[in-house]
DNA sequence: CAATAGTTTCAGAAATTTCTGAAAGTTCAG
DNA sequence: CTGAACTTTCAGAAATTTCTGAAACTATTG
Protein backbone atom coordinates (compact mmCIF):
# COMPACT_ATOMS: atom_id res chain seq x y z
CA UNK A 1 0.00 0.00 0.00
CA UNK A 2 1.15 3.38 -0.93
CA UNK A 3 0.20 6.43 0.66
CA UNK A 4 -0.09 8.58 -2.24
CA UNK A 5 -1.34 12.27 -2.66
CA UNK A 6 -4.61 11.18 -3.99
CA UNK A 7 -5.36 8.55 -1.09
CA UNK A 8 -3.99 11.00 1.26
CA UNK A 9 -6.22 13.80 0.42
CA UNK A 10 -9.16 11.27 0.79
CA UNK A 11 -7.94 10.13 4.31
CA UNK A 12 -7.23 13.78 5.47
CA UNK A 13 -10.71 14.88 4.68
CA UNK A 14 -12.57 11.77 6.02
CA UNK A 15 -10.61 11.79 9.04
CA UNK A 16 -11.89 15.59 9.63
CA UNK A 17 -15.29 14.20 8.52
CA UNK A 18 -14.88 11.26 10.98
CA UNK A 19 -15.09 13.43 13.94
CA UNK A 20 -18.86 14.33 12.91
CA UNK A 21 -19.37 11.09 13.06
CA UNK A 22 -18.57 10.16 16.17
CA UNK A 23 -15.13 9.23 16.39
CA UNK A 24 -11.83 11.62 16.09
CA UNK A 25 -10.16 12.52 13.36
CA UNK A 26 -7.24 10.13 13.70
CA UNK A 27 -9.79 6.90 14.50
CA UNK A 28 -11.47 8.39 11.14
CA UNK A 29 -7.49 8.65 8.87
CA UNK A 30 -7.09 4.91 10.27
CA UNK A 31 -10.81 3.84 9.03
CA UNK A 32 -10.23 5.83 5.48
CA UNK A 33 -6.61 3.88 4.86
CA UNK A 34 -8.44 0.39 5.79
CA UNK A 35 -11.79 1.27 3.54
CA UNK A 36 -9.92 1.92 0.13
CA UNK A 37 -7.18 -0.76 0.90
CA UNK A 38 -7.42 -3.65 -1.22
CA UNK A 39 -5.10 -5.66 1.63
CA UNK A 40 -5.06 -5.96 5.21
CA UNK A 41 -2.69 -3.61 6.68
CA UNK A 42 -0.54 -4.65 9.87
CA UNK A 43 -0.29 -1.68 12.56
CA UNK A 44 2.91 -1.32 12.03
CA UNK A 45 2.28 -0.08 8.70
CA UNK A 46 -0.65 2.07 9.61
CA UNK A 47 1.58 4.00 11.94
CA UNK A 48 4.22 4.91 8.97
CA UNK A 49 1.61 5.34 6.25
CA UNK A 50 -0.41 7.56 8.44
CA UNK A 51 2.51 9.58 10.40
CA UNK A 52 0.90 8.28 14.14
CA UNK A 53 2.39 6.33 16.78
CA UNK A 54 2.00 2.44 16.77
CA UNK A 55 0.28 2.89 20.07
CA UNK A 56 -2.34 5.65 18.81
CA UNK A 57 -3.02 2.94 16.12
CA UNK A 58 -3.50 0.41 18.33
CA UNK A 59 -6.01 2.31 20.54
CA UNK A 60 -7.62 3.64 17.28
CA UNK A 61 -8.47 0.12 15.43
CA UNK A 62 -9.67 -0.78 19.09
CA UNK A 63 -12.25 2.10 18.65
CA UNK A 64 -13.13 0.96 15.49
CA UNK A 65 -13.19 -2.65 16.53
CA UNK A 66 -15.71 -1.52 19.08
CA UNK A 67 -18.01 0.28 16.63
CA UNK A 68 -17.58 -3.48 14.76
CA UNK A 69 -16.09 -2.06 11.69
CA UNK A 70 -12.77 -3.35 11.48
CA UNK A 71 -11.64 -6.97 11.79
CA UNK A 72 -8.94 -8.99 12.23
CA UNK A 73 -6.59 -11.09 9.75
CA UNK A 74 -4.12 -13.56 10.55
CA UNK A 75 -1.77 -14.62 7.75
CA UNK A 76 -0.14 -17.90 7.14
CA UNK A 77 3.33 -17.46 8.50
CA UNK A 78 2.99 -14.02 10.54
CA UNK A 79 2.93 -13.03 14.11
CA UNK A 80 1.44 -9.62 13.42
CA UNK A 81 -2.34 -8.74 13.10
CA UNK A 82 -3.04 -7.34 9.98
CA UNK A 83 -6.91 -5.21 9.40
CA UNK A 84 -9.33 -4.78 7.26
CA UNK A 85 -12.65 -2.57 6.61
CA UNK A 86 -15.69 -5.32 6.58
CA UNK A 87 -18.27 -5.22 4.59
CA UNK A 88 -19.53 -3.06 1.66
CA UNK A 89 -19.83 0.42 1.94
CA UNK A 90 -23.75 -0.15 2.22
CA UNK A 91 -22.86 -2.08 5.39
CA UNK A 92 -20.37 0.63 6.97
CA UNK A 93 -22.66 2.89 6.88
CA UNK A 94 -25.24 1.01 8.46
CA UNK A 95 -22.81 0.05 11.10
CA UNK A 96 -21.66 3.65 11.60
CA UNK A 97 -25.89 4.45 11.71
CA UNK A 98 -26.47 1.66 14.39
CA UNK A 99 -24.09 2.38 16.75
CA UNK A 100 -24.90 6.04 16.45
CA UNK A 101 -28.47 5.53 17.40
CA UNK A 102 -26.94 3.41 20.28
CA UNK A 103 -24.31 5.64 21.77
CA UNK A 104 -26.44 8.92 20.85
CA UNK A 105 -30.32 8.28 20.11
CA UNK A 106 -31.28 5.91 22.86
CA UNK A 107 -29.70 7.73 25.44
CA UNK A 108 -31.52 10.82 24.63
CA UNK A 109 -35.03 9.19 23.95
CA UNK A 110 -34.37 7.66 27.66
CA UNK A 111 -33.45 10.92 29.32
CA UNK A 112 -36.58 12.66 27.35
CA UNK A 113 -38.99 10.31 28.36
CA UNK A 114 -37.79 10.14 32.47
CA UNK A 115 -38.25 14.04 32.08
CA UNK A 116 -41.64 13.81 30.56
CA UNK A 117 -42.71 11.46 33.18
CA UNK A 118 -41.91 13.89 36.16
CA UNK A 119 -44.61 16.49 37.37
CA UNK A 120 -44.19 19.76 36.13
CA UNK A 121 -43.39 22.32 38.99
CA UNK A 122 -44.38 25.40 37.57
CA UNK A 123 -45.03 27.08 34.04
CA UNK A 124 -41.95 27.24 33.08
CA UNK A 125 -41.04 23.36 33.33
CA UNK A 126 -45.04 22.44 31.73
CA UNK A 127 -43.63 24.51 28.78
CA UNK A 128 -40.34 23.01 28.68
CA UNK A 129 -41.87 19.43 29.35
CA UNK A 130 -44.34 20.30 26.02
CA UNK A 131 -41.40 21.27 23.86
CA UNK A 132 -39.71 18.19 25.12
CA UNK A 133 -42.73 16.32 24.03
CA UNK A 134 -42.44 17.44 20.92
CA UNK A 135 -38.48 16.82 20.22
CA UNK A 136 -39.10 13.29 21.83
CA UNK A 137 -41.96 12.80 19.44
CA UNK A 138 -39.84 13.72 16.61
CA UNK A 139 -37.06 12.08 17.32
CA UNK A 140 -38.21 8.46 18.01
CA UNK A 141 -40.42 8.78 14.93
CA UNK A 142 -37.10 9.06 13.14
CA UNK A 143 -35.05 6.79 14.44
CA UNK A 144 -38.13 4.21 14.51
CA UNK A 145 -37.86 4.60 10.93
CA UNK A 146 -34.76 4.79 10.14
CA UNK A 147 -34.34 1.40 11.81
CA UNK A 148 -36.98 0.12 9.43
CA UNK A 149 -35.67 1.05 6.87
CA UNK A 150 -32.70 -0.78 7.93
CA UNK A 151 -34.59 -3.82 6.94
CA UNK A 152 -34.60 -2.92 3.44
CA UNK A 153 -32.37 -4.45 0.65
CA UNK A 154 -29.78 -1.90 -0.58
CA UNK A 155 -31.76 -2.22 -3.98
CA UNK A 156 -35.08 -1.97 -2.18
CA UNK A 157 -33.84 1.32 -0.45
CA UNK A 158 -32.26 2.36 -3.55
CA UNK A 159 -35.20 2.56 -5.44
CA UNK A 160 -37.01 3.98 -2.92
CA UNK A 161 -34.43 6.50 -2.45
CA UNK A 162 -34.69 7.59 -6.31
CA UNK A 163 -38.25 8.15 -6.34
CA UNK A 164 -37.80 10.81 -3.83
CA UNK A 165 -40.62 13.33 -2.72
CA UNK A 166 -42.41 11.05 -5.26
CA UNK A 167 -43.15 8.99 -2.37
CA UNK A 168 -45.97 11.34 -1.36
CA UNK A 169 -47.86 10.92 -4.68
CA UNK A 170 -47.24 7.40 -3.97
CA UNK A 171 -49.21 7.66 -0.99
CA UNK A 172 -51.78 9.70 -2.08
CA UNK A 173 -51.81 6.65 -5.48
CA UNK A 174 -52.40 3.89 -2.79
CA UNK A 175 -55.04 5.88 -0.85
CA UNK A 176 -57.22 6.33 -3.94
CA UNK A 177 -57.37 2.50 -3.90
CA UNK A 178 -57.97 1.51 -0.37
CA UNK A 179 -61.14 0.13 0.38
CA UNK A 180 -63.55 2.42 2.03
CA UNK A 181 -64.17 1.85 5.83
CA UNK A 182 -68.26 1.92 5.31
CA UNK A 183 -68.98 1.55 0.83
CA UNK B 1 -37.11 31.70 33.65
CA UNK B 2 -36.03 29.41 36.54
CA UNK B 3 -33.46 26.98 36.55
CA UNK B 4 -35.01 23.89 37.72
CA UNK B 5 -33.21 20.13 37.97
CA UNK B 6 -36.00 19.13 35.02
CA UNK B 7 -35.06 22.19 32.80
CA UNK B 8 -31.01 21.62 34.12
CA UNK B 9 -30.83 17.76 33.01
CA UNK B 10 -32.54 18.40 29.65
CA UNK B 11 -29.77 21.57 29.35
CA UNK B 12 -26.61 19.61 29.56
CA UNK B 13 -27.92 16.35 28.01
CA UNK B 14 -28.91 18.62 24.78
CA UNK B 15 -25.27 20.49 25.07
CA UNK B 16 -23.67 16.84 24.93
CA UNK B 17 -25.51 15.87 22.05
CA UNK B 18 -24.52 19.42 20.44
CA UNK B 19 -21.28 18.18 19.93
CA UNK B 20 -22.53 15.55 17.90
CA UNK B 21 -24.62 17.50 15.86
CA UNK B 22 -22.46 20.29 14.74
CA UNK B 23 -22.12 23.14 17.69
CA UNK B 24 -20.07 22.67 20.87
CA UNK B 25 -21.49 22.00 24.00
CA UNK B 26 -21.89 25.54 25.17
CA UNK B 27 -23.78 26.62 22.32
CA UNK B 28 -26.13 23.36 22.85
CA UNK B 29 -26.66 24.04 25.98
CA UNK B 30 -27.48 28.25 24.82
CA UNK B 31 -29.73 26.80 22.55
CA UNK B 32 -31.36 23.76 24.66
CA UNK B 33 -32.33 27.26 26.99
CA UNK B 34 -33.63 29.15 24.17
CA UNK B 35 -36.42 26.03 22.49
CA UNK B 36 -37.45 25.41 26.16
CA UNK B 37 -38.20 28.94 27.44
CA UNK B 38 -41.73 30.41 26.66
CA UNK B 39 -40.28 33.98 26.97
CA UNK B 40 -37.30 35.28 24.81
CA UNK B 41 -34.44 35.90 26.86
CA UNK B 42 -31.47 37.98 26.82
CA UNK B 43 -27.65 37.19 27.25
CA UNK B 44 -26.90 38.36 30.78
CA UNK B 45 -29.66 35.96 31.68
CA UNK B 46 -28.32 33.21 29.88
CA UNK B 47 -25.10 33.72 30.99
CA UNK B 48 -26.48 33.76 34.76
CA UNK B 49 -28.61 30.46 33.77
CA UNK B 50 -25.69 28.63 32.21
CA UNK B 51 -22.84 29.99 34.67
CA UNK B 52 -20.82 31.07 31.30
CA UNK B 53 -19.33 34.22 31.01
CA UNK B 54 -21.42 37.28 29.09
CA UNK B 55 -18.65 37.14 26.52
CA UNK B 56 -19.19 33.21 25.53
CA UNK B 57 -22.71 34.10 25.43
CA UNK B 58 -22.20 36.56 22.75
CA UNK B 59 -20.60 34.19 20.99
CA UNK B 60 -22.91 31.26 21.21
CA UNK B 61 -25.72 33.25 20.05
CA UNK B 62 -23.17 34.42 17.25
CA UNK B 63 -23.26 30.44 16.20
CA UNK B 64 -27.10 29.67 16.31
CA UNK B 65 -27.66 33.04 14.32
CA UNK B 66 -25.53 31.73 11.35
CA UNK B 67 -27.59 28.37 11.90
CA UNK B 68 -30.40 30.39 11.70
CA UNK B 69 -31.69 28.46 14.80
CA UNK B 70 -32.35 31.85 16.85
CA UNK B 71 -33.86 35.21 16.25
CA UNK B 72 -33.39 38.25 18.14
CA UNK B 73 -36.13 40.10 20.03
CA UNK B 74 -36.50 43.67 20.11
CA UNK B 75 -39.09 44.93 23.37
CA UNK B 76 -40.53 48.18 23.54
CA UNK B 77 -38.48 49.92 25.94
CA UNK B 78 -35.69 47.94 26.03
CA UNK B 79 -31.82 48.49 24.74
CA UNK B 80 -30.99 44.59 25.65
CA UNK B 81 -31.36 41.81 23.33
CA UNK B 82 -33.50 38.70 23.45
CA UNK B 83 -33.68 35.93 22.05
CA UNK B 84 -35.57 32.91 21.17
CA UNK B 85 -35.54 29.85 19.04
CA UNK B 86 -37.21 29.89 15.81
CA UNK B 87 -39.91 27.75 14.35
CA UNK B 88 -40.98 24.40 15.55
CA UNK B 89 -39.12 21.93 16.34
CA UNK B 90 -39.67 20.01 13.10
CA UNK B 91 -38.38 23.54 11.14
CA UNK B 92 -35.06 23.49 13.72
CA UNK B 93 -34.47 19.80 12.84
CA UNK B 94 -34.98 20.93 9.04
CA UNK B 95 -32.45 23.43 10.07
CA UNK B 96 -30.12 21.68 11.79
CA UNK B 97 -29.87 18.87 9.09
CA UNK B 98 -30.14 21.77 5.58
CA UNK B 99 -27.00 23.40 7.88
CA UNK B 100 -25.00 20.27 8.09
CA UNK B 101 -25.42 19.43 5.01
CA UNK B 102 -24.11 22.42 3.74
CA UNK B 103 -21.01 22.56 6.01
CA UNK B 104 -20.11 18.61 5.57
CA UNK B 105 -22.00 16.49 2.85
CA UNK B 106 -21.27 19.37 -0.07
CA UNK B 107 -18.21 19.58 0.30
CA UNK B 108 -17.37 16.03 0.93
CA UNK B 109 -19.09 15.21 -2.36
CA UNK B 110 -17.00 17.57 -3.72
CA UNK B 111 -13.77 15.94 -3.09
CA UNK B 112 -15.31 12.74 -3.79
CA UNK B 113 -15.62 13.92 -6.87
CA UNK B 114 -12.52 15.63 -7.67
CA UNK B 115 -11.11 12.19 -6.97
CA UNK B 116 -12.81 10.24 -8.80
CA UNK B 117 -12.08 12.41 -12.08
CA UNK B 118 -8.13 11.70 -11.43
CA UNK B 119 -6.00 9.28 -13.10
CA UNK B 120 -5.46 6.17 -11.51
CA UNK B 121 -1.55 5.85 -11.13
CA UNK B 122 -1.65 2.28 -9.97
CA UNK B 123 -3.35 -0.34 -8.92
CA UNK B 124 -3.73 1.21 -5.36
CA UNK B 125 -5.28 3.87 -6.54
CA UNK B 126 -7.65 2.00 -9.23
CA UNK B 127 -9.42 0.15 -6.29
CA UNK B 128 -9.63 3.34 -3.81
CA UNK B 129 -11.35 5.19 -6.82
CA UNK B 130 -13.80 2.26 -6.89
CA UNK B 131 -14.40 2.81 -3.19
CA UNK B 132 -14.62 6.21 -3.55
CA UNK B 133 -17.04 5.70 -6.21
CA UNK B 134 -18.87 4.09 -4.43
CA UNK B 135 -19.22 6.20 -1.33
CA UNK B 136 -20.15 9.00 -3.17
CA UNK B 137 -22.52 7.56 -4.96
CA UNK B 138 -24.71 6.35 -1.57
CA UNK B 139 -23.78 9.75 -0.21
CA UNK B 140 -24.99 11.57 -3.18
CA UNK B 141 -28.28 9.21 -3.16
CA UNK B 142 -28.61 9.71 0.25
CA UNK B 143 -28.78 13.69 0.64
CA UNK B 144 -30.62 13.81 -2.65
CA UNK B 145 -33.33 11.57 -1.23
CA UNK B 146 -32.88 13.82 2.46
CA UNK B 147 -33.61 16.68 0.59
CA UNK B 148 -36.68 15.94 -1.23
CA UNK B 149 -37.92 14.70 1.95
CA UNK B 150 -37.76 18.43 3.19
CA UNK B 151 -40.06 19.04 0.68
CA UNK B 152 -42.77 17.10 2.07
CA UNK B 153 -45.07 18.03 4.67
CA UNK B 154 -44.80 17.68 8.60
CA UNK B 155 -47.82 15.55 8.43
CA UNK B 156 -46.72 13.99 5.01
CA UNK B 157 -43.26 12.81 6.15
CA UNK B 158 -44.82 11.46 9.79
CA UNK B 159 -47.35 9.27 7.48
CA UNK B 160 -44.63 8.25 5.64
CA UNK B 161 -42.66 7.41 8.69
CA UNK B 162 -45.32 5.62 10.36
CA UNK B 163 -45.78 3.43 6.94
CA UNK B 164 -41.91 2.21 8.34
CA UNK B 165 -40.50 -0.39 5.96
CA UNK B 166 -44.36 -0.95 4.71
CA UNK B 167 -42.61 1.57 2.27
CA UNK B 168 -41.45 -1.64 0.40
CA UNK B 169 -44.68 -2.98 -0.21
CA UNK B 170 -46.04 -0.06 -1.27
CA UNK B 171 -43.51 -0.11 -4.09
CA UNK B 172 -44.38 -3.85 -4.90
CA UNK B 173 -48.27 -2.65 -4.93
CA UNK B 174 -47.78 0.33 -7.63
CA UNK B 175 -45.38 -1.89 -9.81
CA UNK B 176 -48.31 -4.10 -10.03
CA UNK B 177 -50.30 -1.57 -11.21
CA UNK B 178 -47.97 0.46 -13.53
CA UNK B 179 -49.10 -0.08 -17.32
CA UNK B 180 -46.58 -2.05 -18.93
CA UNK B 181 -44.36 -0.76 -22.10
CA UNK B 182 -45.71 -2.55 -24.39
CA UNK B 183 -49.47 -4.39 -23.70
C1' DC C 1 -21.43 66.17 23.50
C1' DA C 2 -20.55 63.07 27.50
C1' DA C 3 -21.93 59.37 30.09
C1' DT C 4 -24.05 55.16 30.20
C1' DA C 5 -25.96 50.94 28.54
C1' DG C 6 -25.19 47.20 25.78
C1' DT C 7 -22.56 44.14 22.46
C1' DT C 8 -18.59 42.19 20.12
C1' DT C 9 -13.98 40.79 19.76
C1' DC C 10 -9.79 38.77 20.98
C1' DA C 11 -5.25 37.60 23.58
C1' DG C 12 -4.06 34.56 26.45
C1' DA C 13 -5.61 31.41 30.16
C1' DA C 14 -8.05 27.26 31.16
C1' DA C 15 -10.08 23.03 30.01
C1' DT C 16 -10.31 19.10 27.24
C1' DT C 17 -8.83 15.85 23.96
C1' DT C 18 -5.38 13.42 21.70
C1' DC C 19 -0.90 11.70 21.35
C1' DT C 20 3.63 9.61 22.45
C1' DG C 21 6.70 6.21 23.86
C1' DA C 22 7.96 3.26 27.27
C1' DA C 23 6.39 -0.03 30.60
C1' DA C 24 3.46 -3.86 31.03
C1' DG C 25 1.46 -7.72 29.08
C1' DT C 26 0.82 -11.66 25.67
C1' DT C 27 2.23 -15.04 22.30
C1' DC C 28 5.38 -17.71 19.64
C1' DA C 29 9.70 -20.08 18.13
C1' DG C 30 13.89 -22.39 19.09
C1' DC D 1 12.43 -22.14 29.44
C1' DT D 2 14.27 -17.79 27.30
C1' DG D 3 14.40 -14.39 24.08
C1' DA D 4 12.10 -12.16 20.63
C1' DA D 5 8.05 -10.62 18.32
C1' DC D 6 3.94 -8.38 18.92
C1' DT D 7 0.17 -5.80 21.32
C1' DT D 8 -1.92 -3.03 24.92
C1' DT D 9 -2.00 0.35 28.36
C1' DC D 10 -1.22 4.56 30.53
C1' DA D 11 1.21 8.79 32.72
C1' DG D 12 2.22 12.80 31.31
C1' DA D 13 3.27 15.74 27.28
C1' DA D 14 1.40 17.99 23.33
C1' DA D 15 -2.20 19.73 20.65
C1' DT D 16 -6.60 21.61 20.22
C1' DT D 17 -10.74 23.71 21.69
C1' DT D 18 -13.19 26.58 24.63
C1' DC D 19 -13.49 30.14 27.84
C1' DT D 20 -12.79 34.53 30.33
C1' DG D 21 -12.80 39.26 31.04
C1' DA D 22 -11.29 43.46 29.50
C1' DA D 23 -10.58 46.37 25.57
C1' DA D 24 -12.87 47.93 21.61
C1' DC D 25 -16.97 49.15 19.56
C1' DT D 26 -21.98 50.68 19.01
C1' DA D 27 -26.28 52.80 20.36
C1' DT D 28 -29.06 55.60 23.40
C1' DT D 29 -30.24 59.13 26.71
C1' DG D 30 -30.05 63.50 29.04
Amino acid sequence: MQMTPMIESFVCHFGEMGSRWGFNRTVGQIYALLVVSEQPICANEIAELLGISRGNVSMGLKELGSWQLVQVIHKQGERREFYQSRGSIWDMANRVFEERRKREMDPTLSLLRDIMMDEAANNDEAYAQKRITEIHDLLENITEWTQSLQSLSPEKLNTLMKLGSGVGKVLEFTDKFRPKKDA
